[in-house]
DNA sequence: GAGTGGTCTAGACCACCCC
DNA sequence: GGGTGGTCTAGACCACTCT
């Protein structure tokens, strides 16, 4: 028998902090906004050290989950404050200004899931989903049209009215109206020739090309929550990302 | 005298630390693929403890600048290294599969800095460069068609046939021929129609939707090195990201 | 077994925020 | 002044790699 076990699969004490955190944050025992409690707190808690814990919030901060405050405390990330609200917003002026955009709810409607939503969804086909339509505008003038498609289980009662009621990012409204905090979301962009209606919409002829975002976006334990599908003109603007 | 003056400017030592970590790289006195003294050896050097040091090299691990293999030491990152090698390269087959992409070199020229790249570069306005241009292809076909720009002082002597006869990546050819070696890169996307000459060396129609990358990449010190604008075709292919 | 990075602890002190 | 996170140290022990 000199052949190893499978392996001992060890697992360092700061990591399973950090899933006791993560599931305390699911269970919502401190929710966005909110500070936890401090490391010593947690240290004595855990029966831990407090560099224990230090080092799992120091993941947990680097994830966006938590956010530290030298001299406060340690919070828990929220998609409604100021400089979180459009965290996931790539698209910006190509002058490199900050600037925020206007949302223009266009239509929302009860549909079914196609076979490519379902399986980003992890849903059946043909399973009840909400489809939002919008325009995001800066200054004015109509640069994105996203689609989004919601299953309907996680967003009993979503109407037009209480979007439009809503002010903020969409990430914000899910958090703060249901409880449904983004944490990360994967994209693919492609090039596409604008159709109609989109063309309409974002005012630009039929066959200009457009960048389309294809996203998918998740909450905690990597469950995802919205599939989404952005057309973007890219006369004035662009998608901007850093490689490191 | 109630007003403090500016700051005092504090400066943790594992900051500083890496500052001098990062001198030494830049000074190449570990070259890229090669081991760094080992943590104890540092901290004797430094005249710090082992922490500290420690923290600094998690630092540049986590900017890729560095990479930790347990129990063998800490080693400098290179573009050379297998999984290294197209570590920008965000186009892939929708099909999710990892496919490396085989390059055709297609024209290299002397040529002046325009205005956009001399700023990027950070360089005089009409500064010699080289262009280089080359076609990647995935399984054959024709994907992605890159115009690369580089400072002529920065790449003397700088051929076809020294492009052709290396295998690999750009970055790992600016890295073992110029010791240039590129730690983070910004991105801007757009969507674009498709012109010649570009639609006949990616083989398709003019007016097909391409996406269209344009990067600035830099070396140590956030010093600019090669500015590129990539045309890439989106059908079968994408960009990924990933936010967080 | 020797050497390296990885984890964990305990304690001291500093910087920052707020009362 | 008291609480919080941030830095730094010193030392013990574990996991991994190579010889």
């Amino acid at each position: 028998m000199s052949k190893p076990l499978p392996t001992p699969a060890f697992r360092p004490l700061y990591e399973q902090i950090k899933i006791l955190l993560t599931q305390s944050l699911v269970a919502g025992e401190w929710k966005p906004g909110e500070a936890i409690p401090s490391e010593i707190e947690l240290a004595g808690r855990f029966r831990v050290s407090q560099g224990t814990v230090r080092k799992a919030i120091d993941e947990l901060a680097s994830e966006h989950i938590l956010v530290r405050r030298q001299g406060k405390g340690t919070y828990v990330a929220s998609h409604s404050e100021p400089s979180y609200q459009y965290r996931f917003l790539r698209v910006m002026p190509d002058t490199g200004e900050k600037l925020h955009p206007h949302t223009v709810f266009v239509d929302l409607r009860k549909g079914k899931a196609s076979a490519e939503v379902a399986r980003a969804l992890g849903l059946k086909a043909g399973s009840p989903v909400h489809v939002v339509k919008r325009v995001l505008q800066f200054r004015g003038r109509p640069v994105i049209l996203d689609e989004m498609v919601l299953a309907a289980g996680r967003f009993p009662g979503l109407t037009m009215a209480r979007l439009e009621e809503y002010k903020g990012s969409m990430y914000s409204f899910y958090e703060a109206v249901y409880g449904l905090r983004m944490i990360r979301a994967e994209e693919r962009l492609t090039a596409v020739a604008a159709e109609e209606p989109a063309a309409g919409l974002l005012k630009v002829k039929p066959g200009t090309p457009l960048l389309c975002v294809d996203r998918i976006a998740y909450t905690y334990g990597d469950a995802p929550v919205e599939w989404r599908r952005g057309l973007c003109l890219t006369d004035g603007f662009s998608y901007t990302n850093e490689l490191a």
